[in-house]
DNA sequence: CTGTTAGCGCGTTCAA
DNA sequence: TTGAACGCGCTAACAG
């Protein structure tokens, strides 16, 4: 019922306290005999060291908190993955918290965190940035994961979304279409904004100009992708090939188009964002921007762990993974 | 840098520790002077209580551990989504572990996990069972999700895979197929088992023997459901129906088919296990047998929350969630 | 090499 | 109603 302690292994085993805890850590040479002695207590006793007192003592949780908007997110759940992983290794472990892109939670979340004193964070949410201040004053190890906060300039990592949006783009215009649409995410967000930001300078680049009634806005789920393509399709704007921000997007926009009969590439050539898992069992192979998830849950992770073994120049800077181009037919290929 | 402690406020606030303790926790009645003066000594020093300090005092850490195979696994994360969000209702923090389906992981996370005295911990992995033989020792409250270790009879939620197993195959055997094969789990695990029963019962009940050459066992990965799928065709036994035991299988054995040009549901009718976002986006799309993903998630927090609150008696029994039909087209409907 | 002890930040008696 | 003092289990400094 009640777990052993220190003290009760040190008494079963005759020796001290003190000696208990150095054979436990390592920290100081304890003589053959003695260390038997007290690992033979330690066992009998089914002595488990209690990491709520020594974080007391060292000032240290090895807890780290990520702060996410949605758990069950397919591309969310990688990152998770890679982090995890990486922490685990590392010995520390992972406190999750989903914000449902909810500022209010997040703050609440933010507090928990807090008081659990938590050794690092890291964030891929939906905040402006405003509320970061408590966790920067108290000095907690931050590192901004894919969406990043007006003002935030460093710990930072993310796919190079400008680049994505530009290759998708550009591939769709050296196809020769000309009516090209794009469904973006929130403009509130910088993956919104950079994924609009790459496909605007495409078209730039290619000297076809930008027309603003091909621009849809959405909001990164299956619904909103199959509002927003219907509402375009609806509107009767000529378009004939769309580049869509994200994955479920392009999942509610296909279903949609299949519903109402739609051929693609022949009716509209679809460029997405993303590479879901069934990409190519559907009608056509879906072409997309394949991110690299997990190793930007790896990088993140590294990153924090590097903080928090002092060697932070390095992480000092936003860094960039790029993505990749998985073509397959929806694209007109 | 350094964070404030309660001494800091009591000084700053010329009251004793006591007190500002008793109006953190309401725990005593405070007069409204001091109180205020309280408040104002811990907003200008931004006081976050010390919950560690807090957790070695009152025994109880308020973190919940939750051990499961593989996050990015899209009925896993919702299952965690549904943890996650009732946990935190409550005032509990989550841990995320996952264990790779590895067991030798599984026990390494056990005994971080006990170190930082959790509350309590819901499983849904892949042991036999033996090695909980020490969270059960040390009286940590234990919720098993889904999958269900041998001698374990107690704190289950699950879906009810049997029932759900057999409803599909029941399903094709009233479309007249007579040769119905199943790519099963692992036999080790409770839901492969389970999900095979239901097959097996299904077709006991009308009168149609079972033929272990139209018995598969897959691993439930997106590959496996790719090879099992490939050897069951080159193996040429005559199948007309498959009941296909998971979402990744099922998308495995539909990229074979699309890659060989087999029809579906002409050449071989599917039934599957889950409800993935795809299924209606597919050609065919996919009927499936729907897994109360999120709310297995709910009521196995709320199982832990009734034990942590002493109303034990509620959960000493194994809990079926009814599984739901979803019939779409790739079983001849 | 081993033991003693102070104190991490907090909650909680017990007196006042 | 308020405060002083003890102890939760552990580590680290120091003494022996």
């Amino acid at each position: 019922m009640k777990k052993p302690t220190i003290k009760e292994v040190a008494q079963l085993a005759n020796v001290s306290i003190a000696t208990v805890s150095n054979v436990i850590n390592e920290t100081k040479h304890v003589s053959e005999d003695l260390k038997i002695q007290v690992l033979n207590a330690m066992k009998t006793l089914n002595y488990k060291p209690n990491d709520i007192a020594k974080s007391l003592k060292v000032n240290q949780s090895r807890l780290i908190g990520i702060l996410i908007s949605d758990i069950s997110n397919n591309f969310i759940s990688k990152v998770v993955k890679g982090i995890e992983i990486t922490l685990n290794e590392e010995g520390y472990t992972v406190l999750l918290c989903s914000t449902d892109s909810d500022v209010e939670k997040e703050k609440r979340y933010m507090n928990v965190l807090m008081g659990k004193r938590i050794d690092g964070l890291i964030i891929s949410s939906a905040g402006t940035g405003e509320h970061y201040n408590d966790l920067i004053n108290a000095n907690v190890p931050l590192v901004f994961l894919n969406r990043c906060p007006d003002h935030i300039t460093s710990n930072m990592v993310m796919t190079n979304n400008i680049k994505g949006a530009y290759q998708a783009t550009e591939h769709l215009i050296k196809h020769g279409y000309k009516k090209i649409g794009i469904i973006t995410g929130p403009m509130h967000l910088s993956t919104g904004r950079d994924r609009y930001i790459g496909y605007e300078r495409a078209l730039d680049d290619y000297g076809i100009p930008i027309k603003k009634e091909l621009v849809f806005e959405g909001k990164l789920d299956i619904e909103s992708g199959y509002e927003v393509t219907k509402k375009m399709i609806e509107s009767e704007v000529e378009v004939d090939a769309l580049f869509i921000s994200n994955n479920s997007m392009s999942l509610g926009a296909y279903k949609y188009m299949k519903e109402k009969g739609l051929k693609i590439p022949q009716d509209i050539a679809v460029y997405g964002f993303d590479d879901p898992e069934w990409a190519d069992i559907v009608d056509p192979p879906l072409s997309g921007i394949r991110q690299p998830a997990y190793e930007l849950g790896v990088l993140a992770a590294r990153n924090i762990i590097n903080i928090l073994q002092g060697d932070q120049e390095e992480v000092q800077s936003i860094q960039y993974l790029d993505p990749e181009m998985v073509t397959r037919k929806s694209c007109g290929c």
